[in-house]
DNA sequence: CGGAATCCGCGTCGATACTG
DNA sequence: CAGTATCGACGCGGATTCCG
């Protein structure tokens, strides 16, 4: 009754880790849960992220119609971003990972 | 209400992903899931994965106590990994991940 | 069988400087 | 403000070989 574990399914398990299963994709689909935001207010929230990995996160994950990119054609110019429907769905997915890892992996302080 | 989003939460996250955010981490787990394996059983189910990072994967996870390592005195050795109580915890959390994925992604087959 | 050890390429990532 | 461009290093991860 268990159809897992086959050869396809974890190849599929791959591709869908080399899409969000990135250093940065999760921190900023998470941040992005609390409302869309500006390119600095993010690069400021993601801890040590530099320009080059952020924009190249956003890019990916725009791609994917996991958030989305409002361009507002101001001086000087505002980009938003935000969840789509498909990240929202992420959410408590995303949270539940969260505590887990707050709850089980916190009690071991060394590497 | 929402305490998301602070600095130290962001750290706390990347935190986690660097335990069990690797390229393979998931994929071991959610073999498991089906019960205990052995190391070759890991190596045949993983796709592409090597003896090297196998046996690197093992040892992090067993160090967080997410998978145990019953290793029996036999001839030839004979070495059975499963799950901990913790790691049992991330059964559905993966599931819905690994959902999600599926569900949102594969719509895009291209790069 | 279940690893450990070594060697090494290649890609990722980071820092910096520059642009519309 | 929101990126792009370029460069260089470092470390991840792959292949191979050896060991108990």
């Amino acid at each position: 009754m268990n159809k897992i574990n086959n050869y396809e399914e974890q190849c599929a398990f791959q591709e869908i880790l080399k899409i969000i299963g990135g250093k940065w994709s999760m921190s900023i689909i998470y941040i992005l849960f609390s409302g869309k935001k500006r390119f600095n207010e993010l690069q400021r929230t993601v801890p040590h992220i530099n320009t080059r990995m952020l924009v190249k996160e956003l890019k990916n994950l725009a791609e994917y119609k996991i958030i989305s990119r409002k361009v507002f054609a101001t001086v000087p110019p505002t980009v938003e971003y935000s969840l789509t429907e498909k990240g929202k769905k992420l959410e408590p997915i995303i949270n539940d990972f969260y505590n887990w890892g707050v709850d089980n992996l916190y009690e071991y302080p060394g590497k």
